[in-house]
DNA sequence: ATGGATATCCCCAAATACCAGTAGAAAAAA
DNA sequence: TTTTTTCTACTGGTATTTGGGGATATCCAT
């Protein structure tokens, strides 16, 4: 009753303006849908997403100004019923793992073929999920690196690690475990080394990317 | 040549018996497979896995030994080449995510249909990532709560959290801005702040849970 | 133009973390 | 039952952070 325009409402988010023309050429001739806009920066097509409808999204990760990831953060918190499918050169497990996470229906490598575009454009509006042949391989091995990553940390260091975490002092967590604080310094200096890393900051941090705490 | 069965091998890991027993129906009337053993526990199957071809596990995420996202990474430790199909009655997103993140090529909770089943098996053997309707919508709408909340950081606060999380002293940092550490101090103090911690270990926590590293 | 937020800089002292090496006892794995 | 790992504790340092104060300049918006 309010819509202005019955017909898928896309845009488009990339900043190679000829892949861009592409795009836009294959999804009108082939598709029933609007190109409700074209932006080269994730500003400017938040700004449009604010006064406008936009069924669906499509970008590539890398942009002049924000990446892609966070766009997706931003798009969702703005309009959450607007489908986000990522068309990126990016092939690369974590980056897809971090645009899923932050919202995003599916995720095409940009070598993809005619048909696979158009088809995911077609599901992800459905509602589905959906990931280009090679990104499918790519979420179904994950690396040697991805899986082994995590050091093994004995139950004592995951306890200390999580303890530190939560902002306590190595004598607080001495306390808290009944030892000598020297005996959690221990225990710090062995995580640092597992993790190779300098100080407690990067160890919290390395402990998190690896869902440890 | 060496494979002594042609059928494709399906390993079950639940510790729900009557579930296990109607899935097990399901799969040998409805597809040519070969049920290559059922599993309660994560290390049963883990042991199974080392010494036979497993071509798809189809597991629960709660397992008495193991949660099952441990186990999507050591099966694809030992074998890559098996698929896993998760087959849960949990709906979190991060728990979702998780598994994927760890391996799991699909994600189906446990009230999906036959057919949906049945599609599923047949498509991640395929190497498709496959999810049911309702993880699809899950995945699709991140909550409210993992998009928002954080503090907002001004454009320092963000430069200095982040070489924070590489493990750099004030110093470091102060030298990489080109302002005197006691500034970069200064900043440190302001984001324990407003993120209401009480030190650095605490502060790359948040800032990891609001993903603003 | 007056407040508010940001970014910058300063001092001091106590608390805490970090570095390098060693080593015995307990627990787990082979 | 060996062997290995884990947990524990120590010495003796240096470096860094943290918490308590303040202060000035700029830019932005009401």
């Amino acid at each position: 009753m309010f819509k202005q325009h019955n017909k898928i409402q896309v845009a488009l988010v990339d900043d190679h303006p000829t892949l861009m023309e592409g795009l836009k050429a294959i999804l009108v001739s082939n598709l029933n849908v609007d190109i409700a806009g074209c932006f080269v920066t994730g500003q400017d097509m938040l700004n449009y997403l604010g006064l406008n409808r936009v069924d669906i999204v499509l970008l590539d990760i890398a942009l002049p100004d924000i990446n892609g990831i966070a766009l997706c953060q931003e798009i969702k918190k703005k309009a959450p019923d607007t489908v986000i499918l990522v068309f990126s050169n990016h092939s690369e497990r974590s980056i897809i793992m971090q645009t899923i996470q932050n919202g995003a229906s599916g995720y095409l490598l940009k070598n993809t073929s005619l048909d696979e575009l158009r088809s995911s454009i077609h599901d992800v509006l459905e509602g589905k999920v959906v990931f280009s042949k090679e990104v499918q391989e790519i979420i179904s091995r994950p690396s040697k690196n991805e899986l082994q990553g995590p050091p093994r940390l004995t139950r004592r260091e995951k306890q200390v690690i999580e303890l530190l975490s939560e902002g306590k002092t190595s004598l607080r967590i001495a306390e808290e475990l009944s030892v000598s604080a020297l005996t959690i310094d221990t225990h710090r200096r062995n995580l640092m080394q597992k993790f190779a890393v300098k100080n407690t900051a990067e160890l919290i941090k390395a402990a998190m990317l690896h869902r440890l705490i």
